[in-house]
DNA sequence: ACGCTGGTTGAGAACGATTGTCAAACTGGG
DNA sequence: CCCAGTTTGACAATCGTTCTCAACCAGCGT
């Protein structure tokens, strides 16, 4: 048996790299595709391997630090979000977003779920537009 | 000016391949990739070009005949769905798919779309989880 | 049926985002 | 300071998707 450590003990250390990463995340609040990032980076004067920016953000992501959504090109884009569930209304151009709540959707989307029986349910939910700025 | 024609002709001819495509999509419910759907045209007897599949599966689906939607890695699956505007609750394990309209929903996008000035607004909304026969 | 014209196809190259490899560099604890 | 386990980065490798372009074929006038 190996379930005898109640501590997984996430052993994540603060390294220059990842602290370049946050601090590129908190340059920008809307949608940047990880080269994007990279570049950011770079043009801060830091120097991060494009893999290692990819493995970053990765973790913040399912750490749920940061959201993570595919563009209509299915290309990953991430941001920094607050903690709380949320969607976004995102501009096709510029990128600028908003973030959105739906408390109706939410009902909603797990009202159909359990109703088809469907259980361990989540959801996928972005709306995209062209933002004031750039009609 | 060049806007003298009414009919601006689609010009979609019907060929063998095209034909295949239909055939093949008609012989599954639930989404699948280009690969997938390729691989079940060559079960079936036909042997059409994988960058034909993608082309002719981009054609139906701008012309509405099938739906397109990203799995959680960002690869394109396609399904042919009804021709009204719905969305999908898919299972996580088998694919199983029920076609669900919200006309709430749709309501609710637009407004908080417009709400916040944004035009020609699209969006995406997906529902996974586990089918009863996946339980 | 014949031939022309423009849409269509397929094999393979090209692409671009993402991930894997693995030795060198680094971090935290003892 | 040392050690063991992490983390990093240059680069190769994947892999889905698109591009290229010469060969092909459907529709149409003859
Ligand atoms: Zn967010
Ligand atoms: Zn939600
Ligand atoms: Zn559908
Ligand atoms: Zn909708």
């Amino acid at each position: 048996m190996t379930s005898t450590d109640p501590t997984p003990r996430p052993a994540v250390r603060p390294t220059r790299q990842r602290r370049a990463v946050a601090a590129a995340l908190a340059g920008f609040d809307d949608f940047r595709s990880a080269q994007e990032i990279h570049d950011l980076i770079s043009q801060q004067g830091e120097s991060v391997g494009l893999a290692t920016v990819y493995r970053t953000l990765a973790t913040l992501a399912d750490a749920g630090e940061v959201d993570m959504l595919r563009n209509e090109d299915g290309e990953a884009i991430w941001r920094s979000c607050s903690d709380t569930h949320h969607h976004h209304l995102v501009c096709r151009t510029c990128g600028a977003t908003v973030e959105v709540e739906g408390p109706a959707v939410e009902r909603w989307t797990s009202a159909i779920a359990t109703e088809h029986g469907y259980a361990d349910i989540s959801h996928t939910l972005e709306i995209f537009g062209t933002c004031p700025a750039c009609r």
